[in-house]
DNA sequence: TAGTGGTCTAGACCACCCC
DNA sequence: GGGTGGTCTAGACCACTAT
């Protein structure tokens, strides 16, 4: 009969959708440029808005677009390189990050990080929160562990919270031995606070960077940063794959 | 008035009903446990069953559970440690790792590959695919783009295709010196050919970690792997923070 | 065949941004 | 105020799995 070789995988509305639109932000649009609003678009393709939104989201995931609010959806540049494990073994603060320290306060750790500091439970640990920013762009937001413990020489004539103390903390830091690092990456979504640093909605897709720094035999320190997802390519070894460009 | 502290922010619904599924999980619920389905949830909470699905959609992304068509859904255990940076970087294939190749062919890589080659467009380049496999379950299918140049020592009498061809090219591989390697993680989602790979569908989120091997001053392969976000935690650095448990 | 999650629709209202 | 994306509803049908 007439019909095409099709009938075998009824590929999903969205998924189609996701292509078409792959091709023509390849081949149609340029970086920055605004795409008809999700409207006009569901019915210049024929399908209900939530389809479309749903091919959308996934293109959202995959960095190749930026929706915003109040504003529309944009075709987003190429993801930035964002430089995650030192060759180089160095204690956070160090070198010329783009890092920027926020406030510190004096807590107890969330349970997954109690267990991987040697600390038992309710311990208070310097708890340092900072922000990393790339090209003016927010793209990390940190909070730091340190137990009491490991900086002793931090003293009580310091501020006892805000950004100085926070500096305070970090300055302590690095006048320990670095004995090396562990690092683990995985999928989250930002929690309200971090959402707000990182410029996004409570809930958006985020690289969850798990750190412990080792001193003297023990964990000195855990930090947990929560990348972008939608922006940022992690990248960790030798060289750094920065070079990879649109 | 007798109004609580609220009206400030309007907790969307199925955030709120994400924290509340949160805590359930955590303190009625264990691992492998089949809940409620979505229709039976939805009604039991007060929501559409959108509505549920989106707050079920975010707990899965962040690993907490795992849901299959035609049978339900039940809670996921804690993330896998997965290995991905070698301290003493190794060619792929050697050590111990629960890697199985798949297949070989001889193509033109995409664009993106083309670029971190240093080969000129359309040239061919061997293409190997691998699965890993972690406990039983797959949590990985890898692209391995090897030129010609990198294994003159192929030879012709090689199957030209197939199983055996790819543990020819990754035989040749590793009697070459590795000078070093790069690595990227970034977040995307499952084309078709991995999906089934991971027994995923086509779309779910994965993280993509692309490794470039260095060899006599060039790029002498490249490998483009895909994890399981839901399942898989990548590890990094000197001594693999597999001790994180549930 | 019965039950599950996956897709899709056609609406409605809300929060936010910019003019 | 007008336009954008974000949330939510109440249905319907489909694809898949197990029995």
């Amino acid at each position: 009969m007439g019909t095409t070789q099709l009938d075998t995988v009824p590929e999903p509305k969205y998924w189609h959708l996701k292509t078409v639109l792959t091709d023509a932000l390849d081949s149609e649009f340029a970086v920055g440029e605004i795409l008809p609003n999700e409207r006009e678009l569901a019915a210049r393709f024929g399908v209900a808005r939530a389809t479309l939104r749903q091919a959308l989201e996934q293109l959202e995931l995959e960095g190749r677009l930026q929706r915003r609010r109040g504003v529309g959806t944009t075709v987003a540049p190429p993801r930035m390189g964002v430089a995650v494990g030192d060759t180089e073994h160095s204690w956070p603060g160090a070198g010329p990050d783009a890092w920027l320290a926020v406030d510190c306060a004096d807590a107890a750790p969330p349970a997954a990080v109690a267990r991987l500091l040697d600390t038992v439970g309710g311990e208070l640990v310097h708890t340092v929160r900072r922000t990393r920013r790339t090209h003016g762009q927010p793209v990390a937001a940190e909070l730091l562990y340190v137990p009491t413990g490991s900086v002793p020489g931090l003293a009580a004539l310091d501020a006892p919270s805000g950004a100085a103390r926070a500096r305070a903390v970090l300055r302590e830091l690095q006048r320990l031995e670095l004995d090396g690092q562990d690092q683990a990456v995985e999928l989250g979504s930002a929690r309200a606070d971090d959402a707000k640093q990182l410029d996004r909605l409570p809930g958006a897709p985020v690289l969850v960077v798990t750190t412990r720094y080792f001193t003297a035999g023990r964990t000195g320190a855990v930090a947990v940063a929560t990348y972008r997802a939608d922006t940022c390519r992690l990248t960790f070894g030798d060289s750094g794959m920065q070079l990879l460009a649109g």
